[in-house]
DNA sequence: AATGAATGAGGCTTCATTCAT
DNA sequence: GATGAATGAAGCCTCATTCAT
């Protein structure tokens, strides 16, 4: 996976590199599937020693999650400065979206497993940093011009479930992240535009 | 949940009780979240048992697997028995689906809880047994008058994708599965339709 | 140390191994110095093995408690039956409770290790089975006939405290268990008899 | 607790605040229940930062031990000091002991949990401090006048045992230490004096 | 078919201590 | 004197699985 979007600080920053580290193992492994020993040797330290930076495993699940929902949100915000026009506002950050979350960053493909944390705090903390990333999509589909009637809420959460469930079937070297976006967004765009 | 589509054998069967067991367990609790003994003390035996029965976890995993995407084709199948209307055809397909996932079937609800196993056999077993599931969706889209250029096969990912997504963000009070597959299927419809 | 009282079912019946080594080692380390791992290899198993028997480390140590308890009870009543004259009943007491306590179980002397138990549940638990054992001591202690005014509460304490003492200065060949107790109990004895 | 007999040095000296928390924590939670870290926060300072003054755990330990006793001693030579009556100069030095030990001093209160120090350096260096200490009280039931074949080393050992373990059943604010000693004393003092 | 004791590996975490800065 | 990151061992406990009965 491209680690462009990806290191945070990479050399002489071992909180980074544990963060680094679970990224990619989450993210490939799962949360059960990774254990803290897996963390610590792949970033260079024992077990114990992750605890100098980190509370515990879930906080460092939790500091993991809140990294791709950053990531997401930068690149997101990148991709529709500057462009006026809703619908390709929307494709952009689309493609964006699913750009980072299905081939640049370990951090952002943590957040499609879907976790049932037994911690209902953490639980809590999650679903807030979702919804409040969620809120650019809520803003980029109010601003389209539909035909009444058209239910904008199906139509945000239709999106973000296409692209989201895309990690399922997804394959690197076969398909491109961009255009199944843009592929996806245009099944909507050519009837409702031209209906509006 | 509603139970009715999901019992198999009420009595004298231990395998289907382990069976109902894991099933409720591993939707609620997840793959890893469930142990041996929890799905045991569920179905009225001791962990060692289960072995008379199958042969490991995983075993038990993919049974419950095979069973949800039995109950989702049955469903399917009768939900689109006797009605020609293709875009009727695809939105009752829809509606069934939907509800089998949210609301009807724990055997169901665990096929969405997307378990990297580590077993790559059992990985493959899962994507052939879901991907002879989806033909009926494969065809049912194919069935469609669309206007030329449309991507069939992203019109179907995208339609599975935000059913699927929707157990994220569905709550059993508030939400009704059924209206939120023939609400988004419309989103598509209504042009796509007229375009054709 | 005597083992006479101590075996509870010296075969085939590894739940009362695995108390027999714990109540050696407890009484000999202490609670956090005795480890599972040490529990279990003395007793012939796997750390993971003790957890079939008992619930946890606590639970371990309350049951080895509640054995003490019960090896005391049954020493004492034991001592008393039979007899009659109220400071013979008291000494042959005492005698029973300083040689279980000093010599002869490692059931009892665990009881000496006054272990803070960060659970609450556990202390309280203790500190009813001790109550309901001094319960014969405050019995013993009414029966006597004693000079006007004499404090029954604290004789009863000091006595009860003096032996339980003794057990940090006991040392197993120089001193005798049964003669501490009667040489202690003379200290009263000779005069608070004439004098009543 | 109160804080007067306890304190070293208020401020500006890092070893004596080590000792106050180490005193605090170790009367509270045990030896084993207390941890660096645990004495460093309590004494603000890292970890690390108390092996600028001590050399292990259980050099403050005994150090901690060393005060409790020093305080003993000065209050129970204090209390004895112009007293020529030799039973009222054992009830007073009892009543200081167990003042100190109970309510004044976390320093001394440590001294009563006998924890089983796996070094036998530091345990032979406890009890001779122990054994230095009560001195005092052999001198002071050597000093009695008693019936002839009173058993003086008894006595002295049952004093010091039934104060020594009043602090398993002593609560705060319900029992008076120094009306527990002089009580108990006087169970002694009663019969043993008349008759000498 | 079922039991239940046992295994052996591995889980997360804590801890006293060290050491370069 | 003090820091704080790191160590390495050890802690309690859970788990999927096995097997004699």
């Amino acid at each position: 996976m491209n680690q462009a979007v990806q290191k945070q600080q990479p050399q002489e920053n071992r909180q980074g590199a544990v963060l680094d580290a679970a990224a990619t193992l989450f993210s490939k492994n799962g949360y059960e599937g990774t254990s803290m020993r897996d963390i610590a040797s792949a970033s260079g330290m024992l077990a114990g020693s992750i605890y100098c930076h980190f509370s515990s495993k879930e906080d460092i699940f939790l500091s993991v999650q809140r990294e791709g929902i950053r990531q997401l949100s930068e690149a997101v915000n990148a991709a529709i400065d500057g462009i006026s026009d809703p619908w390709e506002r929307l494709e952009n950050a689309c493609a964006a979206h699913a750009k980072v979350l299905l081939d640049e960053s370990d951090f952002a493909a943590v957040l499609l497993h879907v976790t049932p944390s037994r911690n209902r705090d953490v639980w809590d903390q999650l679903a807030a940093l979702r919804d409040e990333y969620e809120q650019v999509f809520r803003q980029l589909v109010d601003d389209l011009s539909l035909p009444a009637g058209t239910n904008r809420k199906y139509l945000r959460l239709a999106i973000l479930g296409a692209l989201n469930w895309s990690h399922n079937w997804y394959r690197p070297g076969r398909d491109d992240p961009a255009e199944i976006a843009r592929g996806m967004i245009r099944l909507f765009r050519i009837q409702l535009q031209e209906q509006a």
